[in-house]
DNA sequence: GCCTTTTAAATGTCAGACTTTTAAATGTCT
DNA sequence: AGACATTTAAAAGTCTGACATTTAAAAGGC
């Protein structure tokens, strides 16, 4: 592990590159512990606060977790599904705020994900997974439910849908992808959309499931989108009217 | 924004937070100055350092960007769909190789997205992603072209059907895991699978866009995953019977 | 008016000290 | 001997103050 102290670049990212590629390359194995601060701002030949810099970048990206006190120091980290998943939806929800991304087009990639795992969903689905689905159905069905919950049983139903396909690397990235679509999707329809609707959608997906019949579960997954994206045509339609 | 000096947590964590919180909001709105290292260090009072290091975790993913000199500082960064895209090969490589993912969990989930982006890319595919596609089958038919220059055609040649959908989301999204699982896909396939094969259901793929008839893409995939997945198998059975 | 030089502001880096946390080693009492 | 309290040492976390480097704007000279 080596810099070079000639480079342009700053000493903190050489030196966090340099641990992140021995992690990459395993010369670091997982809960290995490295050098102390002292140390590899020797060996870097740079002060401490350098290493710290690069150490906190590493962190930051959930590659290493500190300890203090005697045991402590640096350790690799294993990174799980769930660290996975939570960089995933801040990048996510930053990428689409920041870049105008149009509803149509979030919209669009949700619902093509979710049906890529409807077929095996319909497949493998447990009976508690489900029962799950089921139960957000009818929590969405109670009167004085406040949007923010239906939401929140919204983003619960989707989960169970996905987490039906039974493949954690599916789970991760479409959970994180429909987990970002949230704030987008809701600053649109919040008001528009009919309780109503939604639920007899999600009833006929969770049927087609039940049935383990995955075609069913596709075409009703293809109707929430579509009256999803019809909905936000129409608020746009109505907001565009309003201003003129 | 404000931290709170009786937390435990770290005090460059907690003023990562707040300046995030400030970011995800709003209250900071892209390509925004942040007050200088000094200014912050007076506002959070704490020293510059731990600033510093504030600052450092919030870059590692990449919400801000630093420039030096008379009017440099810190400056909200717009995420862009290639560092989300970078972002995540490194977290989902990661993520795979430290988790022992299984190859066929890996390789199920890599082609139920690619026949997600299937039927768009039917659709919408430009005559340019076409030729990309057919340029790269025709590289990898060239006799004298090394394991890793096919591979690397092989990932042109997905990245390329991806593209085809015409959905930035989904091209972030897809071409990340794809990006990600081929280290282990070639691991496994390296050695033990036919050019002659893949190459002509890359045809079959590429012909299906061209008719833009998505039910023959989506058969080409599975056939493929199905090829993979059967591949995969024998060299782990081989492997198998070498030990014992 | 244009080019060069100076200057100031900001980040990057360093050195050394002090604080806090933590676990292991040591000591003490029953 | 074993259980509990105390000491000690290692390590991260933090602070202070200084210097180096970069960069753009201001000042100055032709």
């Amino acid at each position: 592990m080596k810099i070079d102290p000639q480079n342009p670049a700053d000493l903190s990212v050489q030196i966090a590159q340099a641990i992140r590629d021995a992690i990459i390359s395993g010369a670091l194995i997982v809960d290995e512990r490295l050098p102390s601060e002292a140390e590899l701002a020797q060996q870097f030949d740079v002060s401490r606060p350098t290493v710290r810099e690069a150490l906190k970048r590493l962190a930051a990206q959930s590659l290493i977790r500190t300890q203090r006190g005697a045991t402590g120091g640096a350790f690799v980290n294993r990174i799980s599904f769930e660290d996975a998943y939570s960089q995933q939806i801040t990048t996510s929800t930053l990428l689409l705020s920041m870049n105008a991304v149009s509803f149509e087009t979030a919209c669009e990639a949700r619902y093509a994900l979710e049906r890529a795992c409807a077929p095996l969903s319909a497949q493998r689905r447990t009976a508690d997974q489900l029962a799950t689905m089921r139960a957000e159905i009818h929590r969405q069905g109670q009167p004085g439910l406040s949007d923010e919950s239906f939401c929140d049983s919204d983003v619960a139903f989707h989960r169970a849908l996905v987490d039906g396909a039974g493949n954690p690397v599916l789970s991760y990235q479409l959970a994180g992808a429909v987990e970002a679509m949230q704030p987008l999707m809701n600053m649109i329809t919040f008001t528009a959309r009919s309780r109503a609707e939604i639920i007899s959608m999600h009833t006929r997906i969770a049927d087609a499931l039940d049935h383990r019949n995955s075609a069913a579960a596709d075409i009703a997954l293809t109707d929430l989108e579509l009256y999803t994206q019809n909905l936000a045509h129409n608020v746009m339609a109505e907001r565009a009217k309003r201003r003129s």
